[in-house]
DNA sequence: ATTTTAAATGCGACTGAGTTGCGTTTGTGA
DNA sequence: TCACAAACGCAACTCAGTCGCATTTAAAAT
């Protein structure tokens, strides 16, 4: 059951089991490519404050129970699992068709050299082009 | 003299040459990084429009002047040259310390296996580390 | 040089993402 | 059950970017 999962998760990041956070706690679980503000507000109902929302995508964030990810298209997007999960810096896939967007577990970036004077810390990638689905 | 290129530049895209598109010519054309609007504004002073400014980034970018950037900082960066002048799918370097954003123009060979069903079609990559001049 | 006209500008209003301060409510552990 | 920090709800705000519309202007035609 993932209510448990979802309270584990919160209890040992020392985060309060508040009604929002199980809810969005679900968004995730139960979602397997990365969500939107606005998608979230969906699945949640009119009735979640703005404020409240962002401040607990931080929370959790912070706690390492999601990870934030830019496609390019201007509005931020989460997914569950702490970054280091899915491999240090794992690469996104965007779909042009419905623009969803799925973290790439095992996809792997090579051979990246860079000008003489620059230091490479971390890669990030974003593949576009067409998901599974389309 | 930059004034002829840019001249030449404006003319056969058959865009006007106005003040200010000369103005952000010359920003671009002495700049080796990329820009934000916030950057070109303090470049050309407080008294370019913010609508003018903008219609006229997305006009140079239209005509294959500039690039536009994500740099996953929520702001929006541009830099002089077509996308394609610098390889398709080139890849930006964005400094740790500074901010500051360059075009790699020979940096990338990716190697990227999606899981069946994904079809990519461009891969963009944003390397984060220290800038030579950091 | 003057007229013409489409393109470019300037301004104001607007949207959408995200943040912050502050007073009230609530989860948790003593 | 009580106390207190954490979380919430709300309003106000910033910042990026867009749009409609009336005015100006670059450039081509006369
Ligand atoms: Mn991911
Ligand atoms: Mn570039
Ligand atoms: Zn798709
Ligand atoms: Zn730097």
């Amino acid at each position: 059951m993932e209510y448990v999962i979802g309270d584990d998760l919160l209890q040992q990041q020392g985060l309060k089991r508040t009604k929002l956070r199980m809810a969005l706690l679900d968004c995730f679980l139960n979602t397997k490519h990365a969500l939107s503000y606005p998608d979230i507000k969906q699945m949640l109902g009119e009735g979640v404050d703005r404020s409240t929302l962002y401040r607990n995508l931080a929370a959790f964030e912070e706690a390492d129970i999601i990870h934030r990810i830019y496609d390019q298209s201007g509005v931020a997007k989460y997914a569950f699992g702490k970054v280091h999960d899915h491999g240090r810096d794992h690469a996104h896939f965007v779909c042009e068709q419905c623009e969803t967007v799925y973290c790439m577990e095992k996809a792997t970036t090579v051979d990246i050299n860079v000008p003489k004077g620059f230091k490479t810390k971390t890669i990030q990638t974003i593949i576009r082009g067409i998901c599974s689905d389309c």
